[in-house]
DNA sequence: TTTACTTATCGTATATTTGCGATATAAGAT
DNA sequence: ATCTTATATCGCAAATATACGATAAGTAAA
């Protein structure tokens, strides 16, 4: 019985809960911190600034790049990732929408 | 060795993390949904939107709370739960500062 | 081809999350 | 005091997440 219920959920709500679940770890915040730098994006650079294990690390950029927040490329031997702007954008926007949305309501709080 | 190394990252990476993580589930999304439109806020009546049962929802309550994004009190036998609009604002700014903070420097990705 | 290098994946151990029923707690009603 | 109602917490089971070493798979160079 620890059946996950997000199906009985909206989209939206589900969509948003995964993209919150991909920035979860401090882990991915470092890594697309790094990315945004612009000067690395080699795995095997950012392997190096993290504390992290290389199989870790990369198990992470998978999961950064399954929610659709960063981009792959393979570069000969190397990969490079980069920043989807426009899913990132796209968060934003959700994020702000819950916000503003949720913001002009109520501003008189019950409790 | 499933040690979370958390602590190796910075106070604000792992202030992110924690934040994303309140809201990386779509029932907390959805509960906070319902604590904006500022109709239900007592914990029984939230139980009765939810698919969840009552001592999940609970739970999640709890987790929001001690996320900081939702306040309790208590209303005679019932617990009444209304957003953090200060917590959440900090949290907007925290996301908007990233998403700027990226997107100023790297407007050409590599990849 | 062989070697060196880079990255992804596999297997495994541990920790955390999710969900629910049962129970405890606490306040109001009878 | 007893009963009802509302909520939090406990205990458990199952699913996920985290981390790492070892290994596989791929490219470039010798």
């Amino acid at each position: 019985m620890a059946t996950h219920k997000k199906e009985a959920f909206t989209q939206k709500e589900q969509d948003l809960a995964a993209f919150a679940k991909a920035l979860a770890h401090p882990a991915r915040i470092a890594i697309l911190k790094v990315l945004a730098q612009g000067n690395e994006c080699i795995c095997g650079e950012i392997v190096e600034i993290l504390p992290l294990a290389q199989s870790t690390v990369s198990q992470h950029l998978k999961e950064l790049k399954n929610a659709g927040l960063i981009n792959g490329s393979v570069d000969g031997p190397r990969s490079c990732y980069c920043i989807n702007w426009k899913a990132f954008e796209k968060f934003n926007q959700e994020f702000s929408w819950l916000f503003t949305n949720l913001k002009i309501k109520n501003e008189k709080s019950c409790c």
